[in-house]
DNA sequence: CACCAGGCAAGTA
DNA sequence: TACTTGCATGGT
């Protein structure tokens, strides 16, 4: 039994239990983008509350959130936690594509992958998940994102090592499966939904989960 | 009440 | 290099 069946195998698995998972819920790419930021460890319930907001002011455009101040953007991301530090990383992405790609988010996202990835970890605030997720999700590009849950699950099922890094687990992905960025993308929403009601944080495995005995 | 959430960067030794 | 800490609100 190799990795690719096995990853394969994994995928059919949860597929079959949950179903199409349909992310990234957003209504355009640049409510994406800010999703990406805002939701670094914290809660998607705690995340949409923040977009709500924005949205309710008119803020949902790379325009509107380039005019207004750190502090004022801060105001109305309060519910996504760290409300200082995303506001601040929000600009930080958004003057990099302001400098890099005349402030146009689409030649960012179209932008051949490699490119536009590293622009993203060139930010102070974007690691290698939020990128990947940007990626995938707002670019359609193929890369695999990685998460504490994919980690967490991947682990306790005797995978891949517990102390396996972002890019080690990225690549057993993306070298044993075909580079599809449907596949990749229910695949991750597949790992998280999986991972929030079998496989929690300081809990046992649990035989419950459609990867027991896996 | 304690614990956790779709990370990342900076500080310490 | 290998840990540790700060950032912060809101749900369970």
């Amino acid at each position: 039994m190799n990795s690719t069946s096995q990853l394969q195998e994994i995928y059919d698995r949860l597929y079959q239990f949950y179903g199409p998972q349909n992310w990234w819920p957003a209504e355009s790419r640049i409510e994406m983008l800010v999703g990406a930021v805002l939701t670094q460890n914290t809660n998607w319930q705690n995340v949409r509350k923040a977009i709500d907001a924005l949205r309710t002011e008119g803020l949902l455009s790379f325009e509107a959130l380039s005019s207004i101040s750190v502090d004022t953007l801060s105001l109305f991301i309060k519910s996504s936690g760290y409300y200082n530090l995303k506001a601040k990383r929000l600009k930080n992405l958004l003057q990099m594509i302001e400098d890099e790609y005349g402030g146009c988010l689409d030649d960012l996202l179209e932008n051949e992958p490699h490119s536009a990835r590293e622009s993203l970890l060139s930010v102070k605030g974007i690691g290698p998940e939020t990128a990947d997720s940007i990626l995938l999700y707002a670019g359609g590009h193929p890369l695999f994102v990685v998460d504490t849950y994919t980690h967490r699950i991947f682990s306790r099922h005797n995978l891949v090592p517990d102390d396996c890094d972002y890019q080690s687990l990225q690549d057993l992905f993306m070298d044993n499966l075909p580079h599809v960025s449907q596949l990749f993308n229910e695949y991750h929403a597949l790992v998280v939904k999986t991972a929030k009601q079998f496989c929690k944080k300081n809990k046992p495995l649990c035989e419950k989960c459609p990867l027991f005995e896996g």
